[in-house]
DNA sequence: GCAATAGGGGAAAAATTTATCCCTATCTGA
DNA sequence: TCAGATAGGGATAAATTTTTCCCCTATTGC
């Protein structure tokens, strides 16, 4: 595993919410959770454009955050599910409102991002 | 610049706001500048941890999403604000959101997360 | 014996983001 | 005249994150 050469900051309530949800899938993963998508290869084909081993690197960090929990049944094939935390339940609220901002603002937001992704290929 | 190899998943809300909001400094900019705290010396008294150099380049892909404009005065030395467009106030209450629940959960948050810190560092 | 299923993980490469270093310019104040 | 404030940029290095590739577990069914 990757070792931190320097340490995060910590000072202000952004920078604690940053610290728990940075990393590219995360927010969608919690997402999926809530929805009811619990097992692994769920979630994997929800979220087809990440790999098996990123989702489990990132839904590691989440169970040590304490915002899911895994539960490993011992059967063959073996059976996963995660879960949300009372804890991670209170981010629902939180992401809820990102998603709403964003598919409320949707067009103009296709429009900017696509415009600055063209102007950087020139 | 560097010129992206793979382009961005743009199917959701979330993935939407993630593109604009990603990046290190990038809410605390938007936050910053909103308190009226719009020049750029300013700013980086208000984020010491971040180089010159970033907040440049963020304050530049913020503006470029629309979400703040650049007013240069044409006088020695040089002066620079910048201001949250319109667009860029509605993502306020977003950010707010998301800082609240960092300060309500920050004990907790603080915590796991040094937590999990060390048990990387072992 | 072999494939399918369901879930994982290590190592290394690639992609991406941030940081470092060094440079430009002008004016003010000591 | 030199230091510092103001704002900025290019090149390169370092840090970090994500992807790729290949491997492992154990049982069931054919």
């Amino acid at each position: 595993m990757y070792e931190r050469k320097t340490l995060p900051n910590l000072n202000c309530g952004l920078d604690l919410i940053g610290e728990v949800l940075y990393g590219k899938w995360k927010i969608r993963l919690l997402w999926f959770i809530n929805q009811g998508h619990q097992r692994p290869s769920e979630l994997q084909r929800k979220i087809p454009d990440a790999t098996r081993r990123v989702l489990n690197i990132q839904l590691k960090e989440l169970e040590d955050h304490e915002l899911i929990t895994k539960k490993i049944y011992p059967v063959v094939p073996p059976k996963v599910e995660y879960s949300l935390t009372d804890f991670g339940k209170t981010l629902i609220p939180v992401i809820a409102t990102l998603g709403n901002w964003g598919d409320e603002n949707e067009l103009r937001l296709r429009s900017v991002i696509l415009r600055r992704l063209k102007s950087e290929s020139e």
